[in-house]
DNA sequence: AGGCATCCATCAATATTTCTTCTGGAGGAT
DNA sequence: ATCCTCCAGAAGAAATATTGATGGATGCCT
């Protein structure tokens, strides 16, 4: 059964004629007959009575016209919701994050995405380390944020927000203040170290030279549980300054540079190239960036861009 | 916009596979993705993301899904409706016939086809003599029931009721008791005849010898006037013996048959023989057969009946 | 009544659409 | 790396729709 047969069908009804609805219908009058026989073929019943000249609509047909309007009915009315996604794109974004990432990055970027699409409800999946790459790739989450780099060519990589990771010291501690910190520098000192992820990976390579020395008394998998742990005088530790920005400022945590160079911390946007990005997608994307304030960079097509090994 | 592709379509949704749709569906895999592509195309938008190996739907394609489960289901209950119809016939059919039908003939038809069909509605487009036979003519009304003979080659007719035309004369008077009357009995009497009709044109012809000595005193178009009029002795008249059967049985008016031959009056069902008869007319012929004890006869058969000239 | 116009059904030829088969590229699993 | 699965694309085949011509029936007009 076509549509088309529907709206044949219902033009013959309003204008008591085959050969009137075959004007309106731009064909001829037997497609017209055509399209009716099979119509009647198809449900198994007449839905004309041909009387001599004139036709009329059996009871079948009476019946069968109220449905063929209401099944148009929702054909348009598909169309104008898809029609209306354009313009108002709604439905929901799933997100991949970690905890930190969750309280430090996402309130900004979700405040201002929603004043722009406000009927799009963003998920949020709190995902550790690499189980943020995972779940895009599974295509569990539409968009990750997670700290570069990525490795995967099936990903899209949009570097979103520069950070440092720093020396974490208890206000008043005689390395606050200095200008940089080596690892020599925390010999003798209680040492907290991030149980796991990039950082922790990072750090241990900055520590290495003296890593066998050090005093590590404790290992810890939250950025709130460092920061008190530290501020509780129970040792030194390192976070990215954006995580402990308050705590520095009011003066309860001092937070110190690496050396010789600053351990610059990079988050990073991913997505699946081969993801069709929809209005809602894209302006998370740039929503992101200008949060950011990375500038804009180039954003693959929004329809369906398969994967080109980059 | 086929409702072969929508069910192609939901069933990729529940197996989330072309190729598996496929099967559920007996075509080939390409066949599905043409068929896709083509809804995508009429709808200008993408229903499935393709994402390698796997898909999954968009935001449009979910939207969509919803509606094309809702078609289907309307498609479905439109044919339930029409399969309904062939068991429990509903809608109504429209009889058309003059006043004393109405009373005398119609009642006991309609009391037994409304226990058979109770979802039927009976209309009764009340007519007099020849409009009956337009009303079919024009199928302004699905049946007539009329006076026989009816010649027209496109109606099918159908007897359904012999009744008798006697003279109606005042309980106690003179005539009554007779076993039959002549023209002539009728000289020196006041004369009420029916104003037109059949009947009229009847009673005419058999009067025709002594008409010009008649006292016809008045033409009356109404059953129930004439029997008044008599019965209040305003004169004799004429009518179907079952128009007066309950007055006669009570002994307020007598009737007298007419000689030399009893004036047969027979009543017909008639109908299109173009016209496509439904369950519930079926119902409705056979039923006033039935109701008029005239044993069955031969119906032309249910779909469609063209004319073929008798 | 006869002639003309209209209406729908039917038929054969053609045009179009929609399948199927075969093929290819990409991704994932072993 | 290799095999398997999945979806997309091209070409030919099959099915389907459309057209144009025709015919029967009807209604209207003269």
């Amino acid at each position: 059964m076509d549509l088309d047969q529907l709206h044949t069908f219902l033009e013959i009804v309003r204008l008591k004629s085959f050969s009137k609805a075959a004007q309106t219908c731009y064909r001829t009058q037997p497609a017209i007959s055509a399209q009716i026989r099979q119509l009647e073929q198809e449900l198994n019943t007449t839905l004309f009575e041909r009387l001599g000249t004139r036709i009329s609509l059996t009871v079948a047909g009476r019946i069968f016209a109220e449905h063929a309007e209401q099944i148009l009915a929702l054909r348009r009315r598909a169309q104008d919701a898809i029609n209306e996604l354009e313009k108002v794109p709604r439905g929901e974004l799933v997100i991949a994050a970690n905890e930190a990432t969750c309280i430090y990055v996402l309130p900004g970027v979700f405040s201002e995405f929603k004043k722009q699409f406000p009927n799009v409800q963003l998920l949020v999946d709190r995902a550790y380390g690499t189980r943020v790459v995972q779940a895009v790739l599974d295509n569990l989450a539409d968009f990750g944020i997670t700290q570069l780099p990525v490795q995967e060519k099936k990903l899209q990589v949009v570097k979103i927000h520069t950070d440092e990771i720093r020396l974490l010291v208890p206000g008043g501690h005689p390395l606050e203040g200095r200008e940089r910190v080596y690892p020599s520098d925390l010999l003798g000192e209680q040492i907290l170290l991030p149980k796991t992820g990039t950082t922790r990976a990072r750090l241990a390579v900055w520590l290495d030279p003296v890593f066998d020395e050090l005093n590590i008394s404790m290992e810890l998998d939250s950025t709130e549980m460092i920061k008190r742990f530290v501020m509780a005088g129970l040792g030194l530790s390192f976070l990215a300054v954006s995580h402990c920005r308050e705590e520095v400022s009011s003066g309860k945590i001092g937070s110190v540079p690496l050396g010789p160079e600053p351990m610059i911390r990079r988050l990073g946007l991913i997505y699946r190239k081969d993801k069709s990005l929809s209005k809602a997608a894209l302006g998370f994307v740039q929503g992101t960036l200008a949060n950011a304030g990375s500038g804009i960079i180039e954003i693959p097509a929004l329809q369906r861009v398969r994967a080109t090994g980059d």
